[in-house]
Order: structure tokens, then C-alpha cells, then sequence
DNA sequence: TTGTAAGCGTTATCAT
DNA sequence: ATGATAACGCTTACAA
């Protein structure tokens, strides 16, 4: 069954085109009964405008591009679901990509993003790709960029007090006693991983500690290093006490590592930037730091409908929003 | 900076606009010394087709519909991260929405991938939108059910076979000499949640138990409703000895509950339809039907790019995958 | 090898 | 209150 035009509803209806396009778009006048006459043939011929024909038109989509490294990650998920909630409710819809935390794959998605003429882009980006989002910017399409800044790209940014979340975190542990710690760092580059490294390093200036004593383990946020580096630490002649970790997926693979060697999960006092959904469930010496994923992505979600339907100043401030999120011991 | 057009790259370039399409389609002859200057005052002007207007011309969108229940849900996530590798690979892209396990939010989501022209939709349904989904097929939209049948609803389907593995992980908590088992089932109308109880239902009479000596739970799939299950349970004067969960959120949702209640987390046998990721950290009295999450969003794409760019004989006949999850225990 | 121009399905302006 | 009709930005016969 093809689709059925506006023209071919026209005719059936014995009006013009223009007409069907009044009614359905509630737009300039139709009297009562010709109204009832076009709605009644748009349902029997089961019309159901093009809306790529309408964009084209209009020169708006309704569309959002999002882009997050990785889908299976909770964290990114309540996010996404947070933004989607709000904007449908607008009539704005999500054009979705995983960028798997691979540059070429951001790019290839920015491209198609912006060939299909998104109306805004909220990205938390991995950081190599600061020509296309200011490409972005030049065309006038609203960035937000979310949980990690891009060097060189300014715009509206929400984002965590990494640094000083990290250091709460460091000094909790420092607090406790420990003298020895493992620090799973994430990539550099990647900004959140470059703040809560140096929220560590503040940590342990303050409490006169020497950066050299630590056990620093270089991570890429995922759960098989995290996994990794619980190797690497035990086998150590003298392993750390405690362990800061820098991201959830990595506490998590140092979970796993410590029960796949036999230890108890009790093994290290540790302290994770990001939550675990299950932690209620098992854990004691375990501290982290409460993101609060919903906020973010609430936060972009308004940010987004109001550079959209924003006024026409041409230059609006861009804002950076700082969350400072708790840490909640276990 | 407005977008540019091709009809301005054209006067720049000074040739046609159809020459630049050539060009860029790599379609039709062009001769080498004019294709190097539009490239470069493609390059120049920074021009960016627009997707919107080539795809009303083509009438094609290279988009796909991807609806699901709930974003949060890890296996659904997995599966979602599969369909977009694998159709990106393709240069297809993916709409995605959330339906909350909401029929009607279900509804608005249909209709606007159909205005937007999708080109095939993979939906995980909540069952009631039997009339929207055959108006889907109608359109000639290749419509791909994945992990929940919808009545009446006739099309290619990649589904679990529920009932058999429901039935086995009931059977292994029998031989286990379990008599009073907590059964915790989903919202009725819910085909897995269904043939779960179904396949409940057999192992039971295989065993020859008595259906009433059971205690049975109505939840929704919910964190939340395994929780209250935790709850009511622990509160019989004759508790079950073991419980079948019938979906991975409320076997969390079980655990939560026990750890609430100051119950060890072994209080129960338990088997789980769907896996814990944390599982492996403390599980012990626990076997989970191992589904394959990554397995259907394959199955899904491949069926997709199969039926979308496939032969153009009109009727194809539907096909059933069926998947034979494993039974794990730890 | 290149250009002209019709048309994709809408919306919106201008008549009437 | 309604109808013609010119765009929107592209692709693609068809001409040249």
C-alpha cells in the first residue's frame, strides 16, 4: 500500500491542497463543514503526512542528536532516557548514536547528524573531534556537551565538579588511614578522566602524601581494565590498602578481577567515582560518588529547548553547569 | 552561517547543479578537471548536502525504527548496541525511542517514525498496539518483532523460546527437592511473560506439584515489584524455599528486597530468567536463563538490511527465529 | 561531458 | 473561506 499524498487526499475530498494543509495544521481558516469533510477523507484514505517533505519546507526537523561512548553503561542511559522524556513531551525527537568512545565513529555520526539537519547536538564527546563540533557551532546548531569537555570548543556544558568529587573521595580514603592506594585512572584526554586525576593529586598534596607511593594503574574506563589492575595490585609485594577507582564500569571490573583470584570483595577499602547499581546489595568498605545521571540529562534537555526556541539574540552566553555530587559511603 | 546549497556551489563552481550532484554521488560522467574544482569549492564553501531533501527526492530515508521498553534495562541496551553496530556498517541509522512500557507513548513513537518515513521498524511491543503495527506492514515497511510477540501482529519475529526455558530453570529448582516455590510473573498481556508462566505451569505438572501449594506473584517487571515480592514472601507463615524470577529487574528487585529485610542474600534458592551482570560477585543458590541479547539485535539487523534491500518479490514469507537460551548456574 | 528542468510532498503567500 | 502556485534542496531523465 503506497502512501497516499496530500494532493490525492485533495482530490478525494474535492478541495485544495492548501486546505488539507489548514486543517491538519489547524493554520488560517476552513469552515466547520469542510473541515469535517477533510478529516473524514484523511481517515478513510488513512493519509499520513510526509514529514520529510514538511521538514524540507519548514527547515526544522524536530529532531536532537545525542551521542554517548557507550549504551550498555547505565550511567549514559538514564541520561538518555531523561533527555528523550523531556523533549518528547515537546514533540522533539532523539537521533541516537553509540560512538562506541571511537573518534571515527563520532565523526562519521556528526556528519550524518548534521546532514539531516538535527536541531540541536548533545554530545559527550571523546574529546579528538573539536573541528566538527565547532562546525556544529558555525551552522548554528545549538552544542550542549555533557559529562566531558572537548579542548577548544566553547559552548553549554554540564558537567560534574570531577576534580573536587575526586578529591572528597581521595581524602575519605587518606582519612581512613591508607597510605597506600591504587588509583585506576581513565584515558587521558578524556577530560573527566584529567580532572579526577587531579582531584586525587590535590588530595594527597593536602595530606602531605607523595604522589610515588601510590600504585597508579592507567585504565580506559572499561570494565576489563578495572579488572586488570585488580591483578596487577595483588600481586604486588606490597599491594594497596585502598583503591580509588575513577569510573563505575572500572569498581566494577575490580570487583570481578578480585573474585576471579579468589579474594573477598572486602579486600581493598575502595572508593569508586560513579555508583553501582548493586552495591547495596553486597558491598562494605565501599564509598562512591553519587552521580546523578537524571540531573544532567534534565539539565541538557531544557538547555536545548531554550536555545531552540530561544530567542533570536544571536549571541547568547554559553553557560557551564556544575553538578557537585555527594559521596555516600556504604 | 546559513547552510549552503548546492545551487551556490554550483555558481561558485560556475557548472550545474546536477554536475555537482555527479560529483558527489559519484554518479553519471564528469570529466577529471571539473570534478576537482567542485570538490574544492565543495570544500571552500563547507557544503554539507542536505539529507532532508535528497531523501524526499529518493524516497528513502536510511532510517530504521527502534522502539523499547525500557532504556535502562541492560539486555535490551546490548541488544540496542548490536542493531546500530551492525546497520551503521550499512549507513543506516537508527531512530530510537524509549516506550516506558507505555502503549500509548508506544503509539505516538509509531506514528512519527511513519511520518518520518522510516524504513523498517524493530519494535519490543507492549502488546497492545496490534492496529498501528499492521498499519506499519500495510505501508510496506518491513516490521521486525523482537523479544515479545503482539496478537495478530503477523511478521518476522526473534524471540526467546520462553516457555522451554521457563520450564527447565522451574524443573531444576524441583530436582533440587523444592515443593514450595515463589513464582514471580509478569503483567499478563506480555506474550514472554506469558509463556513463561506457561512454561511454569509444565514443569509443575511434570513434577507433579500441585499449582495452588505454589505462591505466585503478579508483578510488572519491575526493580520495585521484585522488592515487594522479597517482602511478601518473607512475611508467609510457610515461605517458599526457592523462587523462579521471571525476568532479570525483579530478581534484582528480589535481592534488594532481602538485603532491606536483613535477609541473607542465599535466603532463597533462586532461578532467574535473565542474568545479573553482578551475578558472579556474591551468587551462590542462583541459575539464570542466559539469554543472548547481542544474538537477536544481529539476527534483527540482518533481517532488516534482508528485507530492506532485499529482492523485490512483494510477499516474503515471515519468519520465527527462535532461540534456545542456557540454563547457569553458579 | 554538461546543462535544463521536472518533480519529490509539503507549506505559505497571494489572489479571489 | 478557499484555491493557485511558488518555493524548499535535491536527483535524474532528457537534451544538447
Amino acid at each position: 500500500m503506497r502512501n497516499v499524498t496530500i494532493k490525492e487526499v485533495a482530490q478525494a475530498a474535492s478541495v485544495s491542497t492548501a486546505t488539507i494543509s489548514r486543517v491538519l495544521n489547524k493554520s488560517g481558516y476552513v469552515s466547520e463543514d469542510v473541515r469535517q469533510r477533510v478529516l473524514e477523507t484523511v481517515r478513510q484514505l488513512n493519509y499520513r503526512p510526509n514529514a520529510v517533505a514538511r521538514n524540507l519546507k519548514r527547515d526544522r526537523t524536530h529532531c536532537v542528536g545525542l551521542i554517548l561512548p557507550d549504551m550498555r553503561n547505565p550511567y549514559f542511559m538514564r541520561l538518555a532516557r531523561e533527555i528523550q522524556a523531556l523533549l518528547s513531551v515537546r514533540n522533539y525527537h532523539i537521533l541516537y548514536t553509540d560512538s562506541g568512545a571511537d573518534a571515527s565513529r563520532e565523526r562519521i555520526a556528526i556528519n550524518f547528524m548534521l546532514e539531516n539537519r538535527i536541531e540541536a547536538l548533545v554530545i559527550a564527546g571523546v574529546g579528538e573531534n573539536a573541528d566538527k563540533l565547532r562546525e556544529v557551532q558555525e551552522r548554528g546548531i545549538p552544542l550542549i556537551l555533557i559529562d566531558r569537555r572537548v579542548e577548544d570548543v566553547h559552548t553549554d556544558i554540564i558537567i560534574d565538579d570531577n576534580k573536587g568529587a575526586a578529591e572528597r573521595a581521595v581524602k575519605l580514603l587518606i582519612d581512613k588511614g591508607h597510605r597506600k592506594i591504587g588509583i585506576l585512572c581513565g584515558p587521558e584526554g578524556i577530560s573527566t578522566a584529567d580532572e579526577r586525576r587531579e582531584g586525587v593529586l590535590n588530595a594527597l598534596v593536602r595530606a602531605g602524601l607523595n604522589y610515588a607511593d601510590m600504585f597508579w594503574y592507567s585504565g580506559d574506563f572499561s570494565r576489563s581494565s578495572g579488572r586488570e589492575a585488580a591483578r596487577q595490585m595483588t600481586r604486588l609485594l606490597e599491594p594497596p590498602t585502598a583503591v580509588f577507582s575513577t569510573n563505575n564500569e572500572m569498581t566494577f571490573g575490580l570487583y570481578l578481577g578480585l573474585k576471579e583470584l579468589g579474594q573477598p570483595l572486602d579486600f581493598w577499602e575502595v572508593a569508586s567515582y560513579g555508583e553501582l547499581e548493586f552495591a547495596p546489595l553486597f558491598a562494605n568498605r565501599l564509598a562512591y560518588v553519587k552521580q546523578n545521571p537524571e540531573a544532567i540529562g534534565r539539565t541538557a534537555a531544557e538547555l536545548v529547548l531554550e536555545r531552540i526556541g530561544g530567542s533570536d539574540r544571536e549571541e547568547q552566553c554559553s553557560e557551564q553547569i556544575m553538578l557537585t555530587p555527594d559521596i555516600v559511603c556504604m
